[in-house]
RNA sequence: GGGCAGAUAGCUCAGCCGGUUAGAGCGCUACGCUCACAUCGUAGAGGUCGGGGGUUCGAGUCCCUCUCUGCCCA
């Protein structure tokens, strides 16, 4: 093995290994690892008789390329499906992506537009051939990326929102929902986006506080001279206004309401109307009301059967309602009426103000709202249920305080807007017919009307909301509408994984088009991750250009440190920095697993399993140790990752593994596996390593995959030996074993303390690191066998050539500097460099440090509501501490009383 | 305007629904190529947990309030 772990070498092959034994699939998985010596003890049997795990991919954008929101997502997919196939659960994690209506047709109409063409020009059947041929060729990008990160998808199963399946369960939903009268047609006011030419839903509006400017324009009032002032963010749209609102409370105007103004550059005379909607507060208490151009006001329109006059058109251009103004730009409009308007004495004042600017999340372009014919869905009576199975917890969101914003979110829901006037999607699958005019929904297509018969019919040129098709995601990648065995078994889901963002958008729209449709909450669970920003704390974007390739990352570092990086350290539902220094710490944890194995491997060479198992073995206080210390860190990080907290687990596992497995263990077993205790104590040592080294591994897999794949086929490799199974992704997670020992960790604790504080010592003394010193201790009767064991340990950890045991009575080293290591004191005689007056100011220091601890825990246990109150096992420890201290106190003082003499 | 987060060591963050002397990584200081690892080792410095008030035997952890930052919704 190389002194140094390259990743690049190892996670070439193991990927592709994995997915050619089928290990991803989930019977083959759970029938493979059956055959592992201790899947029996799990109770892990057919596949059958296993609970199944399901994981849906919120199915990546099929022109993206993955990004480190992408990384974090699947690595937190990834290690919660691969703990979970170790368990022995029957695992399934569907892979798939997303057509992406507008990105997508985005992406082709750029390429056309290279070769002088656009959609137009190809024609709508030509278009979408296209966008396929598009798909074929560059779909599989992000897929292939997401096995680079190591996912483990059953990519057999892999999806595609546009595939004839999910577009079969498309217009089912849609005709079963259209039939019920839940989907219907009508003109509203939708958010057109100019630029990408289609509607928007009311999530995908992104609001953003812009600086703009607050006009105050007269209005002429008819029949007098008077005039009215109202006040705008948009003077262009006043053309279209057809009417001046105020608020029925607001006492200024009450004389107005029923009156006329007419309306300047325009001539229209419009009347003065009351609606509570209107806050006297804002600008003059008087608003222009332009139904065709605001969602507000068209909902006044609606309540005062307004004339609708659209003075914008789909090109964000002034029509010709607009006058004069025809055939402006919206902005270049703007400039024009407010030029008009102040030329005729009309604009009274222009204030600063900042206001909400409503864009497009794909392209950022300000949204115009616009009246138009539209697809919806009623969302009302799918939303009840949705709200009920969140409030009842069937569905519980992690961390809990998402399902609040979920909750908001539905409560106030508005309709939804489906239709979108794109080529590429899912074509709305409802027929007019051109004879009787009747309308139906089909799932099939069409070929005449159900009504007259006649051939003559003609399909909704729209195409649906890729959420649309997304929202049915967790039944329909199972094979729905068709009664499958797969989603029989799979559906309901376990965990969906997903960022906050998304939870309108996705989240919400999937609960309730599963309950609709499959009468059952599509997941119990939905884990919210946060952002990964860059390490200025900045969203990572395009436009920054601050976005860090995980690709790139996983060339220099290896998937599994990226993966690390992303899981550890971070909290449920938090954004997370992406800071460089992050990542090499996750490098330099892996590699140094790998240099812990290579030395175990370099130990191992004659090691045979089969020998005396170790439950025959006599292990030593050490092998103990870190046996309960592995059984202690078996139990955390699957408490951990049952909690979802990933990143506390992986904590545990890079303490254990760093603090205990190498830093102590390690060097305490080299002496016995370099045979200085005798051959059967080296056998035991190899025992143990390997028992420990193994199972490691395996906690450590689901984080790391890759590496832990590794060093585990090397493991049987060193010892000529083959694996029980044929990798390690189905082995089963190590449970605790009941070899928690807790006088064992004390014991090593001692150990450990003894040897810090003659390493502090020497380094305080500043003793040349070659040089052994000698040592002398002093034992209570109950401390001598422990100590006298750990003799051999301490002399080889802390370079002690001579190490005495004294009684606690015996006298003591005279020029020496002391400490007290977990109760036992220590001196290092250092004849000629003890400064008596430092070394009593050192231990005075000490002595006022522990009684100052030792006054408050005193005073606690003088506490009789303390004492009365807590919990006993609380009390109990502040008693021994109590007694530590005190001993500790003892010690110093008269240590501190022999120096004086 | 409403809601939700966050404010803990120089930096970035943990601290697992109240219980020892608040942890980690990076950075910093001193020392060190000891036969797994310098992507390393040893030792160390460094926080009274944003301010104030409260509940409790006990609060970084619960409640109230204020300040600042971010996000969502209107």
């Amino acid at each position: 093995m190389p002194t140094k772990y390259d990743p690049k070498q190892v996670e070439a092959s193991w990927y592709g290994y994995w997915e050619s034994h089928g290990l991803f699939r989930p019977d083959t998985a759970l029938s493979v690892r059956a055959a592992h010596p201790e899947a029996g003890a799990d109770g892990a049997g057919a596949a059958a008789d296993a609970e199944p795990f399901t994981v849906v991919i919120p199915p990546p954008n099929v022109t993206g390329s993955l990004h480190m929101g992408h990384a974090l997502n699947n690595t937190l997919q990834d290690v919660l499906v691969r703990w979970r196939r170790m368990q022995g659960r029957l695992t399934l994690w569907v892979p798939g992506t997303d057509h992406a209506g507008i990105a997508t047709q985005h992406v082709v109409e750029e390429e056309l537009a290279k070769e002088g063409y656009s959609r137009y020009s190809l024609g709508r059947e030509k278009f979408v051939q296209r966008v396929w041929a598009w798909k074929e060729k560059y779909g599989h990008i992000i897929t292939d990326q997401l096995r680079r990160l190591g996912a483990s998808c059953d990519w057999e199963r892999e999806r595609f929102t546009m595939d004839e399946g999910l577009s079969r369960a498309v217009r089912q939903v849609f005709v079963e929902l259209y039939n019920k009268g839940l989907i219907y047609q009508g003109n509203y006011i939708v958010n057109w986006c100019p630029s990408c030419a289609t509607t928007l839903s009311d999530i995908e509006v992104e609001h953003e506080e812009r600086d703009g400017k607050l006009y105050y324009i007269r209005y002429p009032l008819l029949g007098d001279d008077g005039y009215i002032v109202v006040a705008t963010t948009r003077p262009e749209t006043m053309l279209g206004d057809t009417a001046v609102a105020v608020n029925p409370d607001d006492s200024r105007y009450e004389h107005l309401i029923g009156r006329y103004v007419k309306l300047p550059l325009i001539g229209r005379e419009i009347p003065i109307i009351a609606d509570s909607w209107v806050d006297p507060e804002f600008g003059t208490g008087m608003v222009k009301v332009t139904p065709a151009h605001d969602p507000n006001d068209f909902e006044i329109g609606l309540r005062h059967d307004l004339e609708q006059v659209q003075v914008i058109g789909d090109d964000a251009r002034m029509t010709k309602e607009a006058g004069k103004y025809a055939g402006l730009d919206r902005y270049e409009a703007r400039q024009a009426v407010v030029k008009d308007l102040e030329a005729q004495g009309l604009l009274e004042k222009v204030e600063d103000h900042v206001h909400a600017v409503g864009q497009c999340y794909r392209c950022d372009t300000v949204v115009e709202p616009l009246v138009s014919k539209q697809w919806f869905v009623k969302m009302k009576p799918l939303a009840e249920p949705a709200i009920e199975v969140v409030k009842d917890g069937r569905v519980k969101f992690v961390p809990e305080r998402f399902a609040r914003n979920y909750l908001h979110w539905m409560e106030n829901i508005r309709d939804w807007c489906i239709s979108r006037q794109l080529w590429w999607g899912h074509r709305i699958p409802v027929w007019t017919c051109r004879s009787c005019g009747e309308m139906f929904a089909s799932v099939d297509d069409a070929t005449h009307c159900e009504n007259c018969g006649s051939e003559n019919i003609e399909q909704d040129p729209d195409v649906l909301d890729t959420w649309f098709s997304s929202a049915l995601w967790p039944f329909s990648t199972l094979g729905w509408p068709e009664d499958t065995e797969d989603l029989r078994t799979f559906y309901p889901t376990s965990v969906l994984v997903t960022g906050f963002d998304i939870i309108y958008f996705w989240v919400a729209r999937m609960i309730f088009m599963g309950l609709s449709f499959m009468e059952k909450e599509p997941f119990s669970h939905v884990l919210i991750h946060g952002l990964v920003r860059d390490a200025l704390g900045r969203k990572m974007s395009k436009s920054l250009g601050n976005g860090v390739d995980p690709l790139d990352v996983i060339e220099e570092f290896g998937a599994d440190a990226l993966r690390f990086t992303l899981v550890s350290g971070i909290a449920p539902g938090n954004d997370t920095r992406w800071q460089p220094e992050r990542v090499e710490a996750a490098r330099n944890f892996a590699n140094k697993i790998w240099n812990a194995s290579r030395f175990a491997l370099m130990n191992l060479g004659d090691f045979d399993p089969g020998e005396k198992p170790l439950a025959q073995r006599e292990l030593t206080v050490h092998d103990r140790w870190i046996l309960s210390r592995l059984d202690w860190t078996a139990g955390e990080v699957n408490r951990h990752l049952e909690r979802f907290d990933l990143g506390e687990g992986a904590r545990e596992l890079y303490d254990f593994v760093w603090s205990e497995l190498c830093d102590w263990y390690i060097e305490l077993v080299k002496p016995r596996l370099y045979g200085r205790d005798g051959e059967e104590s080296r056998r035991t040592a190899q025992h143990v390593l390997w028992h420990v080294l193994e199972a490691t591994l395996r906690l450590l897999h689901p984080y790391m995959p890759f590496i832990t794949e590794d060093i585990w086929q090397r493991m049987y490799k060193a010892i000529g030996a083959e694996p029980p199974v044929p990798s390690i992704m189905v082995t089963p997670w190590p449970k605790p074993a009941g070899r928690r020992d807790e006088a064992a960790e004390r014991e090593v604790e001692m150990l450990t303390e003894i040897v810090r504080a003659i390493r502090n010592i020497r380094a305080e003394q500043h003793v040349e690191p070659g040089r052994r010193i000698d040592v002398v201790v002093q034992a209570t009767p109950e401390r001598r066998a422990a100590l006298e064991a750990a003799v051999p340990h301490i002399q080889t950890l802390a370079r002690v050539e001579n190490l005495e045991i004294r009684s606690m009575d015996d006298p003591k080293p005279e020029k020496a500097i002391a400490a007290i290591a977990a109760g036992v004191p220590v001196y290092v005689p250092l004849a000629g460099l003890v400064d008596i007056e430092q070394e009593i100011a050192r231990l005075e220091k000490e002595l006022a440090e522990a009684e100052k601890q030792l006054a408050g825990v005193s005073a606690r246990l003088a506490n009789e509501n303390f004492v009365s109150k807590a919990p006993a096992s609380v009390v109990e420890r502040e008693r021994e501490k109590q007694r530590e201290l005190a001993e500790r106190a003892e010690l110093l003082r008269q240590r501190l009383a022999e120096l004086r003499e």
